[in-house]
DNA sequence: TTGGCAATTTGACTTCGGTCAATGGCAAAG
DNA sequence: CTTTGCCATTGACCGAAGTCAAATTGCCAA
């Protein structure tokens, strides 16, 4: 019996579309592997050598203009996939925003995997072209977003992305709570924003009774209809 | 003989994973458009009806905040493709910026081809990885360049593009002088600017003496080099 | 050629968000 | 329990880009 069959993520991920056998020849040529929050997987402008499926925690994927800047351009989470199949260099880093596990395999591997199986091929399509689709919303936000906007929209992308389950981070339906996987830094760097200015948008949002901020990684809604108003 | 033999993008575009027979088929369920330059091929948030092959021509891929701006989330040149396949609602407008000539086939029928010729899935997942490395460059440049850098990126991005055949707006090697496809409101909403800040940055990058404006519609570049150092 | 119109440029002023600096608070280590 | 150090918050100020308005340009049609 191959590991994947208690795989929380088995049906969500690319795996899905494959089947018993499929799988197990899948997971012949992977291996799992912990990291712990702050932990890089893939580094920036490294040839491509591997790729990876996420099991549970969230990850960031970042680059950095030469004067320091830097800029997160996408956020994974359980059942996501992970790096840049078929030749290429990998344009941004990964790195483990909380403590996370991830299924890893030699981008070499899985190409060729990849091309034997179409079925695996055809989700991956269609996990990209959805990826895509999430980043083109997030450049509106980037280019024609106020910082309110940006800080408000960020709560609420993060409210739905964290409701999935594998999120050791959950979002607590009832309570309203979710625990933040980032930093305020990271959270900045998301939205192209500096540090101070998404402390400002925050403790403005507690103080008009929109959220709360019980600790420096937990937000509280208290006000979701305000929150949607004013993210634009 | 199918129309595709002449085609100036048969061998670039995901057509080139097709063989001859594949290909007879494959156009046999699409057809051939002209676009003038500002009419719309697909309006955003409409369900993805049709996808498409760019000829010849420069287009646009555009969404909206309900307060009016608006911001370019992609540009596509020939041999690109267009659309959303595997039935998603389109979450930006398609419109042509010069005149343009593209392959328009059926949503529908196109997944169904899509689905039985792997081949031609494994290059549009190619393709589109390859778009999404764009676009994440592109969030940095939103997220993090100031106005100046914004443009000088812009004018190199757009040289680069530009020299690829199919492009009726050519980039005249010898002379450095190119035919901008975009008005500066255009050039604002793809960098996340407004049209004075463009306007600006433009004048000044000529007052410096880097480029050249001999009409609204042309830029010569005239000192390669501060332009890729203005770039960040 | 001229008039009209839209696009662009230019100028004056405002504002949002960045920068710099000081303070505060929490958590791990001693 | 105290110390240490990092992270976050807060405040004062500044500057880049936005806004509003006017002038200019170039283009098309009459």
């Amino acid at each position: 019996m191959s590991t994947c069959d208690q795989c929380v993520v088995r049906n969500r991920s690319i795996c899905a579309a494959l089947d018993e056998n499929e799988i197990k020849l899948l997971n012949s040529i992977g291996r799992r592997r912990n990291l712990t929050a702050g932990e890089s997987l893939i580094w920036e402008g490294e040839d491509s050598v591997l790729v990876a499926n996420v099991i549970e925690g969230v990850l960031k994927l970042s680059t950095g203009t030469e004067d320091g800047h830097e800029q997160i351009v996408g956020v994974v989470y359980p059942s996501d996939f992970i790096g840049r199949p078929f030749g290429a260099t990998t344009g941004y880093g990964v790195t483990a925003l909380t403590d996370a596990r991830v299924c890893v395999f030699s981008r070499r591997d899985f190409d060729g995997f990849a091309r034997e199986h179409p079925s695996l091929g055809q989700k991956l399509l269609e996990r990209t072209l959805g990826e895509l689709d999430r980043t083109r919303r997030w450049m509106l936000l980037l280019g024609r977003k106020s910082a309110s906007e940006k800080v408000a929209s960020f709560l609420l992308e993060l409210m739905e992305r964290l409701v999935e389950p594998g999120c050791k981070v959950v979002f607590d339906q009832p309570s309203r709570q979710l625990e933040l996987p980032f930093s305020r830094q990271q959270i900045a760097d998301v939205l192209g924003l500096t540090i101070e200015t998404v402390s400002r948008q925050l403790t403005r949002l507690k103080v008009e009774g929109t959220i709360g901020l019980p600790s420096r990684r937990e937000v509280v809604i208290r006000n979701l209809d305000a929150l949607v108003a004013g993210a634009g």
